[in-house]
DNA sequence: AATAATAGTTCTACTTTTGTAACTATTATA
DNA sequence: TATAATAGTTACAAAAGTAGAACTATTATT
């Protein structure tokens, strides 16, 4: 790819993160029973299914002290279960509770409504290439996510 | 659109968001000079020209009173001009100065690099559909934000 | 002219996020 | 076995974001 081509993405991808961020409504405080960074961890956990505390903490792109206090109000609530690997006790694997299963879901449903009055000025071709392009968008995030997190292991 | 696909679209936005908002290093203080709000709010302005501080605020999702108290470091780092509008005294428009402007430019050349490193996991192929697909969701989150802009102001 | 509404400010307190340093336990290395 | 490296925790401090209430100045409404 050309060097000024590559110069205009990464343009945008800086000026969309904030509009990401801003245009479609609040992280996802909401019932203000989760702070909005234990929710992403939540939404991380959905995605990937179990972590380790330091896979956890590079996805999420915070450092460890602060991936120990994050955890431990997640299982307060009962939303994540932790557990011991046991071919290296060093390691503590996190995952979603069924419990975290469900807050996740129904809170998700409360929030497509916010989202869907937003999307209301769209037509519907609109609709149909914002859908497809997201798409990409979000495979090719995670694609540059998971390479992240492997280079970080080595 | 059918609702079901509406529903997948929504679903892809959230789970996108904080992907977006983490994966690509973080959002943007590394001078320590600016706080990461304050550095979206220089890249709104120079997306848009110029704003009343209300308009600001709710480009920003932020209350009235940040907007004030972040205005104001703004002005006093010489990144931003206050003025007031000739036909309603009540307004006071800000837009980027110079200065401003310069120092997005130059920070923004600096994160080039983060972010550049950060898409060597991609294929040609790779590159240039997510630079398609990048462009049209920025657009569409734009239209949206100004949609929702013109709304809030009626 | 009186009243209501809007734009912005000031003051204040609170939540959320973030980072640093020192520590324990376990595993890898030499 | 001695040492280094890694995973996680604890304690503390500080930065950043956020919001409510009361206030002034200006414009719109009646």
């Amino acid at each position: 790819m050309q060097e000024q081509k590559i110069l205009a993405l990464i343009d945008n991808i800086i000026s969309v993160k904030p509009m990401f961020y801003k245009t479609l409504g609040k992280p996802v405080p909401m019932s203000s029973d989760i702070t909005p960074g234990a929710y992403y961890a939540l939404m991380y956990l959905k995605k990937h299914d179990m972590f380790s505390m330091s896979d956890l903490g590079k996805m999420l792109q915070i450092s460890k002290p602060n991936v120990t206090a994050l955890v431990n109000k997640l299982i307060a609530k009962g939303f994540v279960i932790r557990s011991s690997d046991k071919l290296d006790r060093r390691l503590i694997m996190i995952r979603l509770s069924a419990k975290g299963s469900q807050f996740i879901e129904k809170n998700n449903k409360k929030y497509f409504e916010q989202i869907k009055s937003k999307l209301q000025t769209l037509s519907d071709e609109e609709l149909e290439s914002f859908s497809i392009s997201l798409q990409n968008v979000k495979d090719t995030l995670l694609k540059i996510s998971i390479a992240d997190i492997n280079e970080l292991k080595n």
